[in-house]
Order: structure tokens, then sequence, then C-alpha cells
DNA sequence: TACTGATTGCACAGAATGACCAGCCGGAAT
DNA sequence: ATTCCGGCTGGTCATTCTGTGCAATCAGTA
């Protein structure tokens, strides 16, 4: 967790912008579009991602299309006898379960479940809470997405700290 | 939205797997670790992404390491008189908003937001609720990510269906 | 002025890419 | 059984990109 926070320049931020849009394109690519030396793009982007403010370059999977059309946010109420690590535990053995966060409020995690239908989403949830350091299970279905995962629009707002 | 369930087999799973641990290897290296040819590995890679199973291979943007350590989960309730879009429209105009979706139950609109620190993140929300279409906000702030997000568990539940 | 860090332009060898192609294989249809 | 077909294989080709190193330039700072 040893992230200092890295401040980006206007040029790392039309570099992220740039390879969001066109994931593919080569280091050599990039520097003609921005019109900067190509060493100076590799640079930039071995101190972007070792500093951690590109975690990587995963292939973005959609579970939607994969069959699994069901999303769902599912807040879990703990048992305090068992720990926090337990609970993770069981969740991360659950392949349905795509991210799982302590949170403040009524419940304690706050987790993103997807399934293959109304149905199966039941079955998944059996699973979640088929475990004794979970009391219950608070269901809030998606139903269409508004605004897509995206942290471009991040990025240009980090340029001026 | 025309997503046909793409239905994945061994070889894919394995391919994204691989590449999701190592997202900068080429093709030719790709199809030496899964001990295919290599038009092999690009076939599947170009049915993937035409099928919309791999919608990309963006750099994946850590908000905490560009300076927006507080992340938090927001439901939204809007008045019925604005419509979705007309929301959708303010939201997307706020680069903390990271995503959002309708959903059932209580709220009408859960989005993610990250801000700079706790003070930051009244901004954020002061920015959003300062619009007419939305009457209320219930914040819930994420303060472990107990799993990060993740499809490759999913991807090797996925291929029996 | 001297120093440091970042950027540039250039060069090189090695490697990967996209594009082909002929051959092979198993399953499905005839 | 025979034919057809899609997918996989293993190979080649020219082109392009990568990783690397280097000297020179430039801006900001001590």
């Amino acid at each position: 967790m040893a992230e200092q926070a890295v401040q980006l320049d206007e040029l790392d931020a039309r570099l992220i912008e740039l390879l969001a849009a066109e994931p593919r394109i080569g280091v050599l690519e990039l520097s003609r579009r921005l019109a900067v030396a190509r060493g100076t793009v590799q640079a930039r982007l071995d101190k972007l991602t070792a500093r951690g403010a590109i975690k990587g370059f995963g292939p973005d999977v959609t579970p939607a299309a994969i069959g699994f059309g069901v999303m769902s946010f599912v807040t879990l109420e703990i048992s305090q006898r068992y720990g926090h690590d337990a609970v993770t535990g069981h969740l991360a053995e659950i392949p349905e379960v795509l991210e799982a966060h302590t949170i403040t409020g009524g419940g304690d995690v706050m987790c993103r479940i997807v399934a293959r239908s109304n149905a199966d989403l039941q079955r998944v949830i059996d699973k979640i809470v088929g475990y004794e350091g979970i009391r219950r299970a608070h269901t809030i279905i998606a139903l269409a997405e508004l605004i897509p995962y995206r942290t471009v629009p991040l990025t240009k707002a980090a340029i001026r700290m």
C-alpha cells in the first residue's frame, strides 16, 4: 500500500487517454500521435506502471458477453466472531464474486456479483450465505448500466492538483 | 447490446488467464505458453474481441495512485419527473463518477465515486446533488478492498455451460 | 556557473507482427 | 463410405516494432 500519489501532467493524461481509446497500438505509434520522442513515451509508461498509477493492461472481460447477464450489488452482514479474513477467503472462492469491499454503514461488506439469470443469482447468493460467518445478505440488482466503468475523465481531473 | 453469450472453451479461458497475468506479452509468446500455433491464438483473440467477450485492453488506472484515495458507493434517489437520461448526462460530466447503474430497491441509481479525501468527497457529493433531478444521496464509504476487481475465476466458471 | 533530470534524435540487432499457404484432422452431412 | 467443412498446424515472407544504448539539448535549480 506504499502508493505515493503520483502527480500526473498533461502528457500523462493524454497518454492514458490514447491508450484507453486504442489499447493495441505500440509505443512507437503512441509517440507519433503525441508528437514526442519514442523514448519519452517509454519512460512515462514505465514510470506510471512502476508507481502503480497504471495497474496493468489486462483484458477487459465483459461478464454479460460470456453468459453472466445479471449483475448485482450485495451487502453482507457478517458475524463479529469471524474476522474479515475468513469471509474474504470464502468469497474469493466464488467466481461470481467480482470484487468485495468493507464498508461503512449498515452492512459490513459490499460485493459485486454476477449470475447467468435471476434464478442463478439465487444460487450464487445461497452459496455466499451458506457460510457461518455471514449472517445475512441484502441484494440490489443492477438493471441498466448508465455509465460503464471509466477512468479517463478522472485522469484529466488529476493533472493539476 | 446484440451480445450473444459467447461459449468459452478451455483454451479461451487459459488464454484470458495468461493475458490477465502478463498483459504485455504478445501473440507469439502466448502461443508458446499455450502450446498451440500462433495463428490459433490470433484467431481466438479476434473472435473473443469481435464478439464482445473481451471489451478491450485498456490501461487499468488505479484511482488511489493518482490521488483519489477515497472510494465510495452512492445511492441516488431521483425525481420521477426527470428521466434517467438527464441524470446520466449530469453524472457523466463529473469525472469522479466512475460508473453508474440503475438499480432495484430503495434507491434508483447506484454509482461509484472516488475523491481525494473525505472532505473532498463532500464536494463531489454536493456536485452530484446540486442538480434538480436528484433528490437525495446515500453514501457508503469503502474502507478496504477485500477482493480487487477480477474476472479470471469467472472465465473458468464459464467454460462449461 | 555547474548540476540534475527530462527529452530528443539516432542507430542497431533482435524479435514480433500480419499475411499468406498447404496439409491434417474430426465431425456432420450426403 | 465418401465428401465437405471449419479449425488447427507448421512454415514462410516482408514489414514493422521493440529494447537498448548513446551523445546532445534544454529547463530548472543549487
